[in-house]
DNA sequence: TCTGGGGTCCTAGGACCC
DNA sequence: TCTGGGGTCCTAGGACCC
């Protein structure tokens, strides 16, 4: 616990819901959805508009349907979450060096390791002004508002930007913690989720003051370790954690949760190579390689397994990825049905460039010898395949391809700028730039409007009509325009225009030769 | 009403080693 | 003579977070 609450924590109010709006006119002020849009979908984020019917994030979207049905269910858009978040950091980054993003739209920042709090200044009004001066620029910036907390701690300065929300500052004046922790829930504590909540209350104890009262022993007997320790300290808000700045990545995971379940084994094993392939990509876009390889199972009952293989050495092979994954699949009965898959890889390392060419070699020779295609040569399908973003995977059984189709022949299923996913950009010919609202029984319903249009209105296409095109979102701020046109091509504005569609190029050394 | 996707950290048992 | 004992790695599962 420092002397000045020189800890920072900024949380954007309902971050991608806030986004959407912000982007369509017509919905500002109306409940907005954010999250999955198929049958096992779940909301990421819902507005302050919709959390009055009672929607909230992790909701079945399904349940969430059935509280505010005349809410704006709307697909995830990824790609302008990032770019928008990037700015943000950016501001962040202006106050000092020392910032810990948490998600797209979180992150802590030590200010006594920055400049913003001057010279003399330094204390709590120091702190305060300069919570105060980044909400504006955010807002300038961005046209989104975000919560700030102060204190002394990272416990403490979540907790007050929990308690800013939305649109505030909170200040946690050094001293007072203990006071204001005493009433809170014990769900307050991080580290304090469900199971730990209620092994609490059968204990008794519910707030964090009956926390502190029960004493260490106590919690040590409950909930052991390393736990019980944190959750005492915590309790009596010592949180000594600092900010850091930069974490590695310790794992790499991809998965999917099918519209129906699985059981045909073939299909399965596609699925299984698939997620290895992707997982790949992903991988070596970090310029990492791994060593363990696990596979997620989730069964039809939602009973959960992973099995898992350690390697002699790191790898960041497909195909030694997919064997891997493929060896661990056979010691799992699918019979019954799986509604998720998942690879993953994890103890990670750092691939020098000689081991990529060495790598790259080694495949190349392999492929002469064989005179085809390596296992281990990554596919352009392989590389180009994969959900894009507010969409579930393929949808159900029987509309499997072949692996590698989806570039070669489009028309095998819907091409996936074809897919219209409620919230998604699109361009018609003679009405200019709109969003989808909706689709259903070959139509496709477009609001014409844009971010810095009146509200627009809403016409409906055949969902073949050439006029009609994806197009990439836009944000009036410069700076914001500036980092999505710099990502683009990129996986991430997926999906573009059908020319440009195959542009998300693998990253360097994956392209096939 | 059935429950996403991407992570992190901790625990616990068995193998293996000295 | 039924049991040492500590350290490390691997595997599986679970809680938690956003």
């Amino acid at each position: 616990m420092r002397a000045s609450p020189t800890i920072l924590h900024l949380d954007m109010d309902a971050f991608f819901a806030a986004v959407e709006q912000a982007s369509k006119p017509s919905l500002r002020g109306k409940p907005v959805v954010v999250g999955g849009l198929g049958p096992r979908g779940v909301v990421s984020t819902a507005s302050y508009e919709a959390r009055r019917f009672g929607v909230h994030s992790a909701m079945p979207t399904a349940q969430a349907r059935r509280l505010a049905p005349n809410a704006a269910y709307l697909g995830t858009r990824f790609g302008l979450y990032r770019a928008i978040s990037e700015v943000v950091m950016e501001l962040l980054h202006e106050l000092s060096p020392l910032v810990e993003p948490l998600s797209l739209d979180e992150a802590f920042v030590d200010l006594e390791a920055g400049e913003a709090l001057g010279g003399t200044q330094g204390g709590a009004e120091g702190a305060r002004e300069v919570g105060e001066r980044l909400r504006r620029d955010i807002a300038a910036a961005t046209g989104l508002t975000g919560s700030v907390g102060l204190a002394g701690s990272k416990m403490l300065a979540k907790i007050a930007s929990e308690q800013a929300k939305p649109d505030g500052l909170v200040l946690i004046p050094v001293g007072t913690e203990r006071d204001m922790l005493a009433p809170l829930s014990v769900r307050t504590l991080p580290g304090v989720g469900p199971a730990t909540a209620e092994v609490l209350r059968r204990a008794g104890i519910t707030t964090v003051g009956e926390v502190v009262e029960a004493g260490e022993d106590e919690l040590l007997r409950l909930l052991g370790r390393a736990h019980g320790t944190s959750v005492h300290a915590m309790a009596h808000g010592i949180d000594d954690r600092p900010v850091v700045a930069e974490r590695d990545a310790k794992s790499v995971s991809v998965e999917d949760t099918y519209d129906v379940d699985l059981t045909d084994r073939t299909r399965v094993r596609l699925e299984v190579e698939r997620l290895a392939g992707r997982c790949v990509t992903r991988l070596r876009a970090a310029g990492r390689s791994g060593r363990t390889v696990v596979i997620k199972v989730r069964s039809y009952d939602f009973s959960t397994l992973t099995r898992s293989e350690t390697l002699r050495g790191p790898t960041d092979d497909p195909g030694v990825v997919k064997e891997a994954a493929l060896r661990l699949l056979d010691g799992v009965d699918t019979t019954a049905g799986v509604r998720l898959l998942g690879v993953g890889v994890s103890g990670l390392a750092d691939f020098t460039q000689e081991d990529l060419f060495a790598q790259a070699q080694a495949a190349l020779s392999q492929e002469t010898a064989d005179g085809g295609r390596p296992e281990g040569a990554q596919s352009p399908a392989t590389a180009e395949e994969g959900p894009r973003e507010g969409e579930g995977p393929v949808r159900a059984e029987g509309a499997a391809r072949e692996p590698g189709a989806a570039v070669e022949e489009p028309g095998a299923a819907v091409p996936a700028d074809r897919r219209w996913i409620p919230g998604r950009d699109v361009y018609h010919a003679r009405y200019g730039r709109g969003w989808v609202q909706g689709s259903g029984v070959g139509k496709v319903t477009v609001r014409f409007e844009e971010p810095d249009t009146p509200p627009g209105r809403v016409r409906t296409f055949s969902v073949d009509d050439p006029e009609l095109a994806p197009a990439e979102p836009r944000m009036l701020d410069a700076e914001i325009a500036a980092v999505l046109a710099a990502q683009s091509p990129a996986p991430a504005t997926r999906p573009k225009s059908r020319s440009g569609g195959v542009g998300a190029s693998p990253p360097a050394g994956t392209s096939s030769p």
